[in-house]
DNA sequence: CAAAAGCGGTGCATTTTTTGCATCGCATTC
DNA sequence: GAATGCGATGCAAAAAATGCACCGCTTTTG
């Protein structure tokens, strides 16, 4: 579109750190672009880049500017998906900043069902801990996030929030394996493995453990992975702890899951979000209505 | 701005009805403009005016797209007046559309005082009712609203809600002047004058008054202008209604006013709010500060 | 019922704007 | 101290927007 025009300039040359570099990669001269950039501050009245001798950033004007352009772009899809809708043809992206332990199952059964009913939809999805997701939204990189417990939330407007008690995963011949419910003193007495801190199963467990005698968690292996850590399970008999969102509970997968009791462990809270304030395309707003509705119905 | 001139136009022909009258009014052949406005569609990918015999008018594409432009322009102008804060000049506009009380005594101290501390900031004053409020909140036309008892509420973001208790206005000789509290059956004995239909407080009253044995109110004059009403009371001794805010409760302009009784009418909502999810520009967002503080202040 | 008026669209010459090229001045880097 | 990389600028070339004249069409008008 003609009127982002120097928008997409003024983006370009902030990815590049130098008009010279932004000039190269939009195929432009470089005078061109330095005119194009003196225009564009003249007309706004102030200057949204401090001039270096290396090249130039943005000054703080620059990055409410930024900002700006980033809302303009994101609200002119959105309105186009509007249009879209309008002529029946529903098409447009939708893109997510998700948890891991929305890729094995959820995610992928929940966007395969949208699909089938919107086949001109396609989706970016992302996997982000809690605090990158945020930041995700605020940049309108993604659309969507469901992360568990996010942390900020200033910017995050929550759209539903669904408690997930955490799960123990281990072996089927693990002595564990035979209870329905387990204790967190039985848990921290077996080898384990964890996610590492900065994740809400980790934090819960921390938390938790704090109050019993054995004071704080001691994993053989702590990992940022958690189909890694499903897996170690297998191979070494330990347990290992996760929402069971991610969990595949049948049993068919090598593995059995119990959940570790509300008596020890608080829930974690799984949150569907978007940036406050901002409408969303057409396209994203009915799948977050379907996520929505997926994760109120108490199904496995 | 360079990059909003294709929506002046788009706007201009929206105003003029037809692409020649609208070359005209912005001085412009309307070969020019016709080729801007097919451009604009032709990058969009869909056409946003139907070609009618007389003229063009939107479809409603177009209609979406309108209410981007506003929003867009909105948008920019509060990215301005950021970064006009960000210089220390405090500059900007604030526009509000107002119920007819708060013209006597509140906004014009309000605004003046608010003045007294960024003088740079020029104010727009409109009176609507609750209904054309919204409206006018959702074109952009006003940044701010502050009405009784508005309606849908559905664009109308609430700041705040203020409960304001009827009062009756009547000339101080007047023999209900000597209670504190008057009873609404007292009240609809006396000639009385009342507000129409649209007016929040005429609501309250008619609500109030079918649980009365009077079964409704009987005004002599009824009229839309609050001011009319309190000058009329004094002319003839009857007696009028109305919220405290538009009042002087000292009794110096010739009326007195006394609080109509909360176990026979409902008090009514005055409410502070802005268009829902939209940003505010700083000037427009600290006024709302302020208001929101005077208001939550127990003050006369 | 025909003429007139008003509308959006289009081809072509003209004007305005944007771009490319060469070059300057300046600061950092090697 | 030479070399490199940066933003800025003068000037000519290229590109884009505009104005003008005119078309085809429908509605209005006499």
């Amino acid at each position: 579109m003609r009127h982002l025009k120097d928008f997409q300039f003024i983006e370009a040359v902030i990815r590049a750190g130098s008009i010279r570099k932004a000039a190269e990669d939009m195929n432009i001269t470089a005078s061109a672009l330095n005119r194009r950039i003196n225009r564009f501050e003249e007309d706004f009245g102030y200057e949204i880049f401090e001039r270096l001798p290396r090249g130039v950033r943005l000054n703080p004007a620059g990055e409410l500017m930024l900002h700006h352009i980033r809302a303009q772009r994101s609200d002119f899809v959105r309105l186009q998906s509007q249009v879209a809708d309008l002529s029946g043809v529903r098409r447009g992206h939708v893109s997510i900043a998700c948890s891991q332990a929305l890729l094995p199952y959820f995610l992928p059964e929940q966007i395969a069902r949208y699909r089938s009913e919107h086949p001109g939809v396609s989706f970016g999805v992302n996997v982000r801990d809690r605090l990158e997701a945020e930041r995700e939204l605020s940049t309108f990189a993604s659309d969507i996030a469901l992360v568990f417990e996010p942390r900020h939330l200033v910017d995050f407007e929550v759209t539903l929030s669904v408690a997930q008690q955490i799960y123990v995963v281990m072996r089927p011949d693990n002595p564990l394996a035979g209870q329905t419910e387990l204790r967190l003193r039985d848990c921290l007495a077996h080898p384990h493995v964890a996610p590492s801190a900065q994740y809400g199963v980790r934090v819960l467990l921390d938390t938790a453990a704090k109050k019993t005698t054995y004071g704080r968690i001691r994993p053989l292996v702590e990992s940022e992975s958690f189909d890694f850590m499903r897996h170690y399970v297998i191979h070494e008999n330990a347990i290992s702890f996760q929402f069971p969102i991610g969990l595949d509970l049948s049993g068919a997968q090598g593995y059995v899951a119990r959940p570790l009791s509300l008596r020890d462990v608080e829930p974690g809270n799984l949150l569907l979000g978007q940036l406050r304030g901002r409408t969303l395309p057409v396209a994203s707003a009915r799948f977050v209505q379907q996520l929505a509705q997926a994760l109120q119905t108490p199904a496995g």
